[in-house]
RNA sequence: GCCCGGGUAGCUCAAUGGCAGAGCGUCCGCCUUGUAAGCGGUUGACGGGGGUUCGACUCCCCCCCUGGGCUCCA
């Protein structure tokens, strides 16, 4: 046969094939391994199945199973396979939306007389989806008007209203709407004699190319992520093209799970959340304590530094405060409840510290000379999480922010969110963190206060600080607080994860509530800006971003015990002693364990406890006052270190806020 | 707040409608130790409250705490 059509290759070569080839057809033709690793293919920028017929001059890149889109089929068609087993263990079972995500697929489904799925249904589920895997089911497209689906999905209400958005208009990623001259069509894939669902594909060729998955979960899921909608009952899976991505994907949550600061805090002893004081109320044991003072004693020398003005505010106060800021009426769900007294007079905990720190900028006439002026406090706020999202230190019911609430000029305000941004940036740096992208929140659709005008001031100047910056900016429509945009900083911790830490508001909206002026030059009186700032957030939820990102292992300036001194046996305490004498006139956070156990037991011990220096002094050492010096992350230990060398080593490492504990700065002899 | 799980000693985990166990840890001895855990002993728990039962850790109800999601996040 000769060349018919003609497509256009990847790399920019031109191949001619029979007309009526197939995309699967063309990636034989190129090679038999590409031909055993193709799932769909990427026809003039839309993604087909492999038996999609190719049409003439074409540009086509074939879809392999271990490519982004190749794993995302591969869920996806998972996901079918997942629901097609429901179906089957619960026939009249109704379906809704089984998508692809991040590592994964879910799919959404209500079950018939409202039952519901129990860890031990996952078993089912998934031996029922092994065998639907071994019938090697093609999955086959079809398409379908609107009146022919409605048809089709006639027992399933979800899938109607799915279609019926479509009809009306609405673009929908879970079905296909693709226009032609008699109107919206939708498209449909049927695997097995039992399955169908909406679906703009592409598929799998047959249910055989899957089989590497996992079921992970169940969970409640409101339908459309509405809670005013029904709740319906989600599986959540994993699924990879081969078992050794599987594996390696279940080892990447074997690794954040042995990361979990909450495991990390109870192992290193450092925090707990008594049963008695109530959900999301953590207490910081010694340990932990010592960390948080570090934390925020850098925080307040940083702050100091940056001409920032230190203020103290109290926990509680008169519930007018919150109505004048606006804060009652959008958050009271989020408080606790007002404490009534004084005849009938309420006072509430507070959630925040702006009106606050505003009263204080209002307790006298400012001049435009004390601007900008920047307030910071360290405020322990009360906020009332709802049951089910309170999680370790990272989201909590009492939380300390390291908050601060700067006055400027409208036309200091660019200025000024330049230094702040690059003042919020040195410091994550200075704990470690070093990969950021930026997110820019713009005006919410409900709840926002104030004219589109002064959100776009906001929004551009926010826009502008964060391009300047240099790192990737990422659009966040409509996630501002009510009185103004925000740019928050996400962190990539040690293994990939992102954490939102700071953010910065610009706020018009406060300083008008409340009254704010100040005397500008021209004798005139004006109204400042005010920026919100939290640096690490919470010190609660830093402190386990900082615990996951270093797997528990700080850095010895923030390790809460910087070296542990072993004498060998009981004859070398007094030396151990005078070792930690000069260890702690170095200002080193330093003990010495007693020859109770073993020096090995010891060691071990102080392993466990990620400790990132110890030192085992023995006869020796007494004699030429030395110490052995085992290093954390060291395959072995270093004898006859002279003890001020190790001592400089170690206050070096604080000194420059080190990651890992280096090698001494000259070998000693041995 | 909603859905599905869970709560046994400080931690990790067992067992049973009829006397609740282990390892590690704690504490006390012994051992005097040079690098991943010396020996012996000791201590210590059914989250709380109701109910069913001759008898409840076990079955039922309510509450508290907790894990994973959903919704929320000033």
């Amino acid at each position: 046969m000769a060349g018919d059509i003609s497509i256009r290759l990847p790399d920019g070569s031109e191949k001619a094939l029979p007309s009526g080839t197939t995309a699967g057809g063309l990636a034989q033709s190129i090679g038999r391994g590409l031909a055993k690793a193709a799932l769909a293919a990427l026809v003039n920028g839309t993604e087909v199945d492999l038996s999609a017929v190719l049409p003439d001059g074409a540009e086509v890149a074939i879809v392999t199973e271990n490519s982004p889109a190749g794993r995302e089929i591969i869920r996806h068609s998972t996901a079918h396979v997942m629901a097609q087993a429901v179906l089957r263990l619960w026939p009249g079972a109704h379906y809704a939306i089984g998508p692809a995500i991040e590592g994964g697929f879910y799919d959404d489904f209500e079950l018939p007389g409202g039952a519901h799925f129990s860890d031990d249904d996952l078993g089912r589920v998934d031996a029922t989806m092994r065998e639907i895997i071994a019938e090697d089911q093609r999955f086959v497209r079809s398409e379908r008007t609107i009146d022919e689906a409605l048809v089709l999905f006639r027992d399933q209400p979800f899938k109607r209203e799915i279609i019926e958005a479509v009809r009306d208009g609405a673009q929908e990623h879970d079905a296909a709407a693709n226009e032609d001259a008699t109107g919206a069509v939708i498209s449909t894939y049927a695997n097995g004699e039992d399955f169908v669902d909406l679906c703009r594909g592409p598929h799998v060729p047959s249910t055989g190319r899957l089989g590497h998955f996992s079921l992970t979960r169940v969970a409640g899921a409101y339908w459309r992520g509405d809670e005013r909608r029904p709740q319906l009952q989600r599986i959540y899976g994993t699924a990879w093209e081969s078992a050794a991505a599987l594996a390696e994907h279940l080892h990447r949550l074997e690794e954040a799970e042995r990361r979990d600061h909450r495991r990390i805090g109870a192992e290193l002893d450092l925090f707990s959340f008594p049963d008695e004081i109530g959900s999301g109320l953590p207490v910081f044991h010694p340990r932990g304590g010592t960390i948080r003072r570090v934390m925020e004693d850098y925080s307040r020398k940083r702050h100091e530094e940056g001409g920032y003005l230190f203020v103290s505010t109290p926990h509680i106060t008169k519930r007018e405060l919150f109505e004048v800021s606006g804060h009652l009426v959008s958050f009271a769900d989020g408080m606790y409840p007002p404490m009534e007294l004084d005849g009938g007079q309420l006072y509430y905990l507070k959630p925040m510290n702006c009106p606050f720190h505003i009263l204080i900028y209002r307790s006298r006439q400012r001049s435009y000379r004390e601007l900008p002026m920047r307030l910071f406090e360290f405020g322990v706020v009360y906020r009332y999480e709802l049951s089910g999202v309170v999680h370790g230190l990272t989201r909590v019911r009492g939380l300390t922010m390291d908050d601060s609430h700067i006055f400027c000029a409208p036309e200091q305000m660019p200025t000024e969110i330049d230094s702040l941004l690059s003042f919020v940036l040195g410091m994550l740096r200075d704990f470690g963190l070093e990969d950021f992208y930026l997110e820019l929140s713009t005006k919410p659709e409900d709840k926002a206060l104030g004219t589109d005008e002064e959100w776009e001031v906001a929004t551009e100047a926010l826009r502008v600080a964060a391009e300047k910056a240099g790192l990737e900016l990422v659009l966040d429509p409509g996630g501002g607080a009510f009185y103004g945009p925000k740019i928050s900083v996400q962190a990539r911790d040690a293994i990939g994860r992102t954490w939102q830490v700071s953010t910065i508001q610009v706020d018009f909206q406060l300083p008008a509530r409340f009254g704010l002026e100040y005397v500008g030059a021209d004798n005139a009186r004006h109204r400042p800006v005010m920026l919100h700032r939290a640096l690490f957030g919470s010190v609660e939820r830093f402190l386990a971003i900082l615990l996951e990102h270093y797997a528990g292992a700080l850095p010895t300036w923030l390790a809460p015990e910087q070296v542990r001194v072993l004498p060998v046996k009981a004859d070398n305490q007094p030396y151990a002693h005078a070792v930690l004498d000069r260890l702690r006139a170095a200002g080193l956070r330093a003990s010495v364990e007693g020859a109770d156990s073993g020096v090995g037991a010891r060691v071990a011990r102080a392993r466990t406890q990620k400790l990132p220096s110890v030192v085992v002094v023995g006869d020796r050492d007494v004699a030429q006052g030395t110490v052995g010096v085992n290093r954390r992350g060291a395959e072995r230990d270093e004898r006859g270190v002279p003890l001020g060398l190790f001592i400089a080593e170690v206050t070096e490492q604080v000194a420059t806020r080190a990651v890992a504990p280096g090698p001494t700065v000259a070998a000693a002899d041995s």
